[in-house]
DNA sequence: TTGAAAGCGCTAACAT
DNA sequence: ATGTTAGCGCTTTCAA
């Protein structure tokens, strides 16, 4: 049978339905409805399960209680942690998530993006892609809120959570020459994004700071369509190309831990004359012999930020304030092992 | 601005939004309007990049294309995966997901799926827990898709993408008796669900099986709610108290890596006299040293089974054929490392 | 071949 | 203090 709508309950009651949307509301303070009436309709509502048409009241108050997440992989750790604790959060504010991966293609983010506002979601978390600065941007213009994290567009004036990636590879790297390291190696991923590149540079200061000559050839770049196994190769064969390579810092912990399964089949020692720091903590560099060192990444932190950053925006939308930005840079920190 | 409306795609090509639903949906043919009508409607279309308010189509039509997903924890990466793979495949057949996880809190799970219905979304799929029975009744009586998957809730008559945890755990705890192993724990966690009874039946019929007497110390409980420090210490308690456990059968791969950890901080070593089986494979068993032979479940097989049996559903819903159930048991695989 | 209009369930301005 | 009613944007029946 077809559900109840707020008219049955108003039959019900012998009010109107007036009445009942504003009990349904909380606005029956506001409207001076008596408290008889109150308790007896939310009795009513109560013992037949009434439950409002989310789609309708959507479709009449413009807004779903829905914020879209997009990101480049769910089934990647970092991002479904994260996922978590965000879906968590929202659904204590009364939001919803819908979410979905762009897998990195831009065509897929960008139809994201339409449907999602097609289906006029509130607002956007966004661990966004080279080339959707447009597309970003009109959501801006229109003043939805948007939040990006992880990752960020130049010359995108949006609200922002990151991390000091420079900082997290120049910390790693810093501490390998400490150690006397003298060919360390960079181990990253071709996709397009500051954050990546910034790893990058971190890696590349922490040389020039301690005069150690940049040599290309040390740098690997492996692109993110490849496989696993694929990626396991191409590493394979890039550290027995370069021999002389005494340490290595992967640019995500996916990389490293291919990076690991490659010197499994190279059994290659790891030890204090070759060593690895890998970018995201995982489990996995906890057990492993020997235990693999790695930049963490705050994960609850960004949550947490993300989450209050589209709430408050989500909160003065219909306010006439100019919207102020937020934008906050978490650091990481590097766990030796 | 406002979006563009049917009624403004009307205007501007001097036609009724009538004329402009039937392009939009394809019907023009059948409804005869002219080639020239519906190539410049399309024109205008692109032109201003209109896309219809599925808001407003949703609560026209009744349907959302939304699943709702519900799981236990969504960063789990079992969960995970498959949240991944049913998020692709839905979206090349032009349908959302939107997802929660349960955190195994029976009233949240109770919740959600209100929430669901509230949002009309057009078909769930599930991870059950216990207690949902109701609930998941009054939505197939309602005649909603719903198909659930992992675990199976006794006396329910719905769709189902399991897998034979029975098989799965005797196999391992066969092939451990073949090995000589003579005093085999299990460690398992408190959630009420037929899936991780079965794991431990399996268990138990293989020593039957093997007329090995079951020892009911060497089967250890772990609360769900245990933070993962608690459950390593609890571990590490376990196996000090019962030296004598030649090998352990894990009943789900978090627990099989903190039982991973507990071994390092015990420093106990893993080889022959001590073997130890997880149930759901990763990528921290192949990588340990030793590695850590697992029960792996075919994740993109349920994947596969479960979007093809929603989608299945979803189109014949509003036929009138009697619908008919879809179940399917996948067999795991002991890969033995 | 196209258009007018009803109505999906709800909110809120306006009326009483 | 409570009711009437217009519409949110769309689909679809019926009429022309």
């Amino acid at each position: 049978m077809k559900p109840l709508s707020i008219k049955d309950i108003a039959k019900k009651a012998n009010v109107s339905i007036t009445t009942v949307s504003f009990i349904l509301n909380g606005k029956a303070e506001k409207m001076r409805i008596s408290q008889d009436m109150i308790t007896k309709v939310e009795a009513i509502i109560k013992e037949v399960g009434f439950r409002p048409n989310q789609v309708a009241r959507s479709l009449r108050t413009g807004n779903t209680n829905t914020i879209g997440l997009i990101v480049e992989d769910i089934s990647n750790p970092f991002f479904a942690a994260i996922a978590r604790l965000i879906e968590d959060k929202a659904y204590k504010h009364g939001y919803k998530i819908i979410y979905s991966s762009t897998e990195n293609n831009l065509d897929k983010a960008k139809g994201l993006i339409r449907m999602f506002k097609s289906r006029q979601v509130d607002g956007y978390i966004i661990a966004p892609m080279a080339g959707m600065e447009e597309d970003i941007r009109e959501l801006l213009s229109a003043r939805t809120p948007v939040v990006v994290f992880d990752r960020h567009l130049p010359g995108l004036e949006v609200s922002s959570v990151l991390v000091d990636n420079i900082k997290g590879t120049y910390m790693a790297t810093d501490s390998l020459i400490v150690k006397g390291m003298k060919n360390i190696a960079f181990v990253t991923v071709d996709v397009e994004v500051e954050q990546i590149k910034d790893r990058y540079k971190g890696y590349e200061q922490a040389l020039k700071a301690n005069k150690i000559e940049i040599n290309p050839k040390l740098c690997k770049l492996i692109s993110f369509n490849n496989t696993a196994d694929e990626t396991t190769a191409e590493l394979t064969q890039f550290f027995t190309d370069n021999p002389e390579i005494d340490a290595v810092l992967f640019a995500t912990n996916y990389l490293a831990v291919r990076g690991l399964f490659s010197f499994r089949e190279m059994n290659k020692k790891l030890n204090g004359s070759f060593k690895v720091i890998a970018y995201d903590d995982h489990d996995i560099f906890k057990l492993h012999s020997p235990t693999i060192s790695a930049v963490d990444q705050p994960i609850e932190e960004i949550a947490e930020n993300v989450i209050n950053f589209v709430l408050k925006e989500l909160a003065s939308v219909d306010s006439f304030e100019k919207k102020e930005l937020n934008n906050v840079v978490l650091s990481s920190r590097l766990i030796e092992r």
